[in-house]
RNA sequence: GGGCCGGUAGCUCAGUUGGUUAGAGCACACCCUUGAUAAGGGUGGGGUCGAAAGUUCGAGUCUUUCUCGGCCCA
C-alpha cells in the first residue's frame, strides 16, 4: 500500500534536543541579533517593569543558588517582556570587601610578600583586577544560562561613579546628623595596634587570671534578693572596671544561699545558677553554706546591682539583662558585661539603650573614662583589680585558668576586644525604624511571609555600623577638626570628593594630600582625615541610588527586588534602610525572595556530603532549558531540592513537550500561519475545535493568574498537563485520522490545521520565558518575520473562545469516553482486540448523555471503527465491546463491511 | 542554644472557612500500537498526609510536644 494517499507529518524539528550543543548555537544567534538592544527598541514608551538586580559577590564560579536566582530573575523578566512592557535588566556586581581582600592577601603570602610594605593603593588595584577577572567569568556563566540582560553596560559597586555616589549617599546621612560617631569592640592588636578580622586570629592556650566576684543587689522585682549578692565569674578582671550590666538567662534556676564559712563573706547570700552550685562550691572552697531559695531566671527581671566599685566612684547602676547567650557550661549563671570588650556584650547593652564607650586606647591603656585605672596597661591591670575587690571585699576566689584563647597570626600576641571608634547610623535619631516598618507594609512580599520576617528584623535592629578599618572599599569620607573634635559636614567638600572619585576612583583618598578633598574653604592641617571604610552592605544597599536613579533606561523605585531569603538580613535590609534615610520609601516596590538550593532528601549541598551539583554539570549533561525547567517548577516559597533523579524526570517533561511540538509542525509540515484570532468565528469550526479553543482560553486565563502571582511552579504544571492530557492523549489523538486521512481541502482538516497553528503559537509564547532555547528554535524554524520569539507579545485571546455551555457537554462526552476506554480495554486484556480501531463500540446511555451526544460521532472521539448509541434511555452509561468486523481500510485502517465511505481503495 | 519557615504517593506539586473513599502530571507495572516511532495510546498498582497526644460528631487542615530539614542569629 503507497502512503502517498496520507499525509504523513514532516518536520525538520528533530525529536532529539541535544541541548548542551544547540543551546550555544542560540546564544549566538542573540549575539548576532543585538536581541538585548531589540528588546528594549521595541518597548520603547512602554511601561516599564524594572528588576533590580542584587548584586552577586564576583568572587568565585556560580553555584546552584546563584544560578537558580539568575534564571528566577530572566523568567520574570521575561514574562513581563512578553506582557508588553518595557522589562529592563541590568546585571550587576558587588566587588569590594574582605572575601576578595584575603584573597588577594594569601597570594601574598604565598609568594612571601608581606602586605603591610606594600601601598594601599596598590593592594586595591590588585583587588579591583581580581573582582573584574571574576566579572568577565561570571558574565559568561550566567549568559549561558539563557539569561538576557544589559551585559555590556552591567553596573558594579566598585565603578568610579558608584564610589561617587556612596560618597554623596553618605553625605546625606551625615548632613542629617544620623551618622554618629560610637564605639563597638572589635578583637585588636596591642601589639600592632590594629583591628584583626576573624581570619586573621590563631586560637592558642593562654593563662588567665580568673575571677569570682559579686554585685549588690540595690533593687529587685524579687525583694529577697535586695542587699544580697550577684556571682559572676570571669577570665577578663581588667575589663570590671568596663562593667555595665549582667546577663542572666530566663530559661535557668537559680538558687540564693546563705555562706557559712568564716571570712568576708560569713553569713552573706548570694546568687548563682543551681546548675552551677556544685563548681562554685568547689572551685571557691567553699565548706558551709545553706540554701536559701530557688527561683526561676524569669524573676531576675528588673533587678539592679551597684558595681564592686561603687565606693570608689563606680556610682552608677549596674542593670540585669536576659539574655540567651548565658548557659551553665561554666561560671555562675550570670555574667558580667562590659559593653566595650565584648561582641555579645555590645549586642545586649545596646538593645537595652547603653552605648560602648572608649575605655582602652590603641595601645591598651584605660583612658580618662575608666576612673582609678586611666594610664594602666589592660595586660597589667589584673592584679590591681583583684587587689581592689579584694579591698572592697568583692572578692570570692581568684585563681588562673589555661584555656583556649586568640592571639594575633602574626604577633602571636593576645588579643582583646577593645571598643575603638565606629561609626553608626541611628535607627531612631530621624526616625529611621519608623520610616523602615513603613515602607515594608508599602511592599509587596512574593510570598507573603517574607513580610514578617523582614519586619522582625528591622523592629529590633541596633543602629547600623557602616565603618571598617580594612582598606578594599569606599573610603568614609570624614574630616574631624582637631581642636573642636567636630565631624565636618558640608556638601561642597562631599560633592568635591565624588567628583573627584567620577574622575579618578576612591584609591586617591589613601593617596593623595588631603587639601584635594578639602578644597579651598579648609586647611588640611586642621583636620584629621580618616582612613576607615565604609562596610560593603552599605555599598550595595546604595545601588538604587547609582544604578535605578541614574540610568535613563531605569526607573526608581525598582518593581522588584528578588533574592534568597537570607538576603532579608542583607541586600532586602540594606536597601531599605539606605533608601529610607535617603529618601523616605523603600527603592522596591515588591520583593520576591526564594529558598535554598538544597539535594535531593532536603539536605544542603556541601563538599563533605558529597552532593553538590554545579550548574555546569548539568548545562554539560542536560542543558538550560532543564535547568530552566527545574526553576520554574519548583515552588521557590521554599527549599529547592535537585540531585540527578529529579533532573532526569524534568528531562522527561521536557521531551513531552518537545514532542508535542514536534507533531504541530510534522502536521504543519513547518507552516506555520499566524491565524488572526480576532477575525475568527469559532461557530464555523467542529465543535472539538470550538472546546479546544475553549480549553485555550481557560488556560490563558490560569497562565495570567499564575503569572501575576509569580506562581511558576502551578503555571509550568498546567501548561505540561495541557500537553499531556488535553493535546497529546486527546486532541492530538483524535484529530491524527483527519490529519493523515481525509483530504488536504476537506473542511475538518483544515480546521485542525487553523487549531494547529494557534495551539502552536500559544504555546510557543507560553513556554518561551522558561524554555527560552527550545521555543527560539522552533521560531527560527517557522517564523517569516526574522526576529526572536522574545520579541514577541503574548496572545491575547478574544471572549468568544470561551464556551461554558458546549465545554459542559464535551466534559460530558469525555466522561463516555472513559468508560468506552474501559470496555475496550478489558477486550484488550482478554486479547480479543488489540488496536482501538478493531474495535466496535455500542453504547447505552442515560437521558442526560442521550441529550448530549446529538450530533456526534463517538467512534471518532474513542477512535474506534464504530459506536452504535443503542436505542432506548437507560439508567446508567455502559459500553459493550466487540471485534468490528469487515476489511480493513488501507488509508484509514477502520473497520468496514461495506468499502470505506472515506477511501476510494479500489484504484489500489 | 534562640527566632522564623517547612515535612502530603518514588519525583514535582494541588488540597478552599476542619466535612464523603486525600488529587494531578511524571516515574513504575501490564497491555496495545508501529502512520508523532529512541515516539504514541489504554489500564492499573502506589499515601497510617514526619511522629505522638489533644480539641471536635468529624483533623492533611486547629492546639501542644517531639523529630527531621532549611535560613537567620548567637
Amino acid at each position: 500500500m503507497s502512503k502517498t494517499q496520507i499525509n504523513l507529518p514532516k518536520t525538520a524539528f528533530s525529536m532529539k534536543a541535544n541541548l548542551p550543543l544547540r543551546e550555544p548555537e542560540i546564544l549566538e544567534l542573540w549575539k548576532k541579533i543585538n536581541l538585548y538592544d531589540q528588546l528594549r527598541s521595541s518597548r520603547k514608551g512602554s511601561e516599564k517593569f524594572v528588576l533590580h538586580d542584587g548584586p552577586p559577590y564576583a568572587n568565585g564560579n556560580i553555584h546552584m543558588g546563584t544560578a537558580l536566582n539568575k534564571i528566577l530573575k530572566d523568567i520574570i523578566v521575561k514574562f513581563h517582556q512578553m506582557d508588553g512592557k518595557d522589562s529592563v535588566y541590568v546585571p550587576g556586581w558587588d566587588c569590594h570587601g574582605l572575601p576578595i581582600e584575603w584573597k588577594i592577601e594569601e597570594q601574598y603570602k604565598k609568594n612571601k610578600k608581606n602586605k603591610n610594605e606594600v601601598p594601599i593603593v596598590e593592594f586595591r588595584k590588585e583587588c579591583r583586577s581580581f573582582a573584574e577577572k571574576w566579572i568577565e567569568v561570571h558574565k559568561q556563566q550566567f549568559k549561558r544560562l539563557g539569561v538576557v540582560g544589559d551585559w555590556e553596560n552591567y553596573y558594579s559597586t566598585m565603578s568610579y561613579d558608584a564610589e561617587a555616589q556612596i560618597v554623596r549617599e553618605l553625605g546625606k546621612f551625615l548632613k542629617e546628623g544620623s551618622l554618629y560617631r560610637g564605639f563597638k569592640p572589635v578583637l585588636w592588636s596591642t601589639v600592632e595596634k590594629t583591628a584583626l578580622a576573624d581570619a586573621e586570629v590563631e586560637y592558642q592556650d593562654h593563662k588567665s587570671d580568673t575571677i569570682y566576684t559579686c554585685f549588690l543587689v540595690k533593687s529587685s522585682d524579687l525583694k529577697e534578693l535586695e542587699g544580697n549578692n550577684i556571682v559572676i565569674w570571669t577570665t577578663t578582671p581588667w575589663t570590671i572596671p568596663a562593667n555595665r550590666a549582667l546577663a542572666y538567662n530566663d530559661n535557668l534556676d537559680y538558687v540564693l544561699i546563705e555562706l557559712l564559712d568564716d571570712g568576708d563573706f560569713k553569713n552573706k547570700k548570694i546568687v548563682i545558677a543551681e546548675a552551677l552550685l556544685d563548681s562554685v562550691v568547689k572551685d571557691c572552697e567553699i565548706k558551709k553554706y545553706k540554701n536559701i531559695k530557688k527561683f526561676k531566671g524569669k524573676s531576675l527581671k528588673n533587678t539592679v546591682c551597684y558595681h564592686p566599685f561603687f565606693d570608689l566612684g563606680y556610682d552608677y547602676d549596674i542593670p540585669m539583662l536576659e539574655a540567651r547567650f548565658v548557659t551553665t557550661e561554666q561560671g555562675t549563671g550570670i555574667v558580667h558585661c562590659a559593653p566595650s570588650h565584648g561582641p555579645d556584650d555590645f549586642n545586649l547593652c545596646l538593645n537595652n539603650g547603653i552605648k560602648a564607650i572608649e575605655t582602652v586606647d590603641g595601645d591598651g591603656k584605660y583612658t580618662k573614662n575608666v576612673s582609678l585605672f586611666e594610664g594602666t596597661h589592660i595586660f597589667k591591670a589584673n592584679p590591681i583589680v583583684i587587689e581592689k575587690l579584694k579591698e572592697q571585699k568583692k572578692l570570692l576566689k581568684n585563681s588562673e585558668l589555661t584555656h583556649s584563647y586568640p592571639h594575633s597570626w602574626r604577633s602571636k600576641a593576645p588579643l582583646v576586644h577593645r571598643a575603638t571608634p565606629q561609626w553608626f547610623i541611628s535607627m531612631e535619631s530621624h526616625n529611621l525604624r519608623k520610616k523602615a516598618l513603613k515602607a515594608i507594609n508599602e511592599t509587596t512580599f512574593y510570598p507573603s511571609k517574607g513580610k514578617e520576617r523582614l519586619k522582625s528584623m528591622i523592629e529590633t535592629r541596633p543602629d547600623w555600623c557602616v565603618s571598617r578599618q580594612r582598606v578594599w572599599g569606599v573610603p568614609l569620607p570624614i574630616f574631624i577638626n582637631k581642636n573642636t573634635k567636630e565631624i565636618l559636614v558640608d556638601d561642597e567638600v562631599f560633592e568635591t570628593i565624588a567628583k573627584i572619585y567620577e574622575k579618578e576612583g576612591s584609591d586617591c583618598w589613601f593617596s593623595d594630600e588631603p587639601q584635594k578633598f578639602l578644597g579651598k574653604k579648609y586647611k588640611a592641617e586642621d583636620y584629621e582625615k580618616l582612613s576607615d571604610i565604609v562596610e560593603v552592605w552599605f555599598d550595595s544597599g546604595s545601588t538604587h541610588s547609582f544604578v535605578l536613579e541614574k540610568r535613563k533606561d531605569l526607573k526608581w523605585p525598582a518593581s522588584m527586588y528578588l533574592e534568597g531569603s537570607d538576603q532579608h538580613r542583607g541586600w532586602f535590609h540594606s536597601s531599605l534602610l539606605e533608601s529610607c534615610g535617603t529618601r523616605d520609601r523603600a527603592p522596591f516596590e515588591s520583593i520576591l525572595s526564594h529558598g535554598f538550593v538544597v539535594d535531593g532528601k532536603g539536605l544542603k549541598m556541601s563538599k563533605s556530603l558529597g552532593n553538590v551539583i554545579a550548574p555546569e554539570d548539568i548545562l554539560k549533561k542536560y542543558g538550560a532549558d532543564i535547568l530552566r525547567i527545574w526553576v520554574a517548577s519548583s515552588n521557590y516559597a521554599e527549599d529547592l531540592r535537585i540531585d540527578y533523579s529529579i533532573l532526569d524526570q524534568h528531562s522527561e517533561s521536557y521531551r513531552k513537550i518537545r514532542n508535542t511540538f514536534r507533531y504541530l509542525l510534522g502536521n504543519l509540515n513547518d507552516n506555520f500561519e499566524d491565524v488572526n484570532l480576532e477575525d475568527l468565528d469559532p461557530r464555523q469550526l467542529p465543535e472539538l475545535e470550538q472546546f479546544m479553543l475553549h480549553k485555550i482560553y481557560q488556560l490563558n486565563l490560569n497562565f495570567m493568574k499564575y503569572f501575576k502571582n509569580y506562581d511558576f511552579h502551578n503555571l509550568y504544571k498546567e501548561l505540561l498537563n495541557f500537553c499531556t492530557v488535553e493535546l497529546s492523549a486527546f486532541y492530538f489523538d483524535v484529530r491524527k485520522d483527519s490529519l493523515y486521512c481525509d483530504p488536504k481541502d476537506s473542511k475538518k482538516r483544515k480546521s485542525t490545521l487553523i487549531l494547529l497553528d494557534i495551539i502552536l503559537n500559544s504555546l510557543l509564547k507560553w513556554f518561551a520565558p522558561i524554555l527560552s532555547f527550545t521555543t527560539e528554535e522552533i521560531y527560527q524554524l517557522v517564523s517569516k518575520k526574522n526576529k526572536s520569539i522574545h520579541l514577541e507579545r503574548f496572545l491575547s485571546f478574544p471572549k468568544k473562545f470561551e464556551n461554558v455551555g458546549l465545554s459542559n457537554k464535551w466534559e460530558q462526552l469525555l466522561r463516555i469516553r472513559d468508560i468506552c476506554n474501559l470496555s475496550i480495554e478489558e477486550k484488550r486484556g482478554t486479547k480479543e482486540i488489540g488496536s482501538s480501531l478493531e474495535a466496535a463500540l455500542t453504547i447505552e446511555l442515560d437521558k442526560k448523555s442521550l441529550e448530549q451526544v446529538k450530533g456526534i460521532d463517538l467512534s471518532e472521539l474513542c477512535i474506534t471503527s464504530s459506536a452504535e448509541i443503542k436505542d432506548g434511555v437507560y439508567d446508567k452509561i455502559s459500553v459493550e465491546t466487540k471485534k468490528a468486523k469487515g476489511v480493513k481500510c488501507p488509508v484509514c485502517w477502520k473497520i468496514n463491511e461495506l468499502p470505506c465511505p472515506r477511501h476510494d481503495t479500489k484504484n489500489v
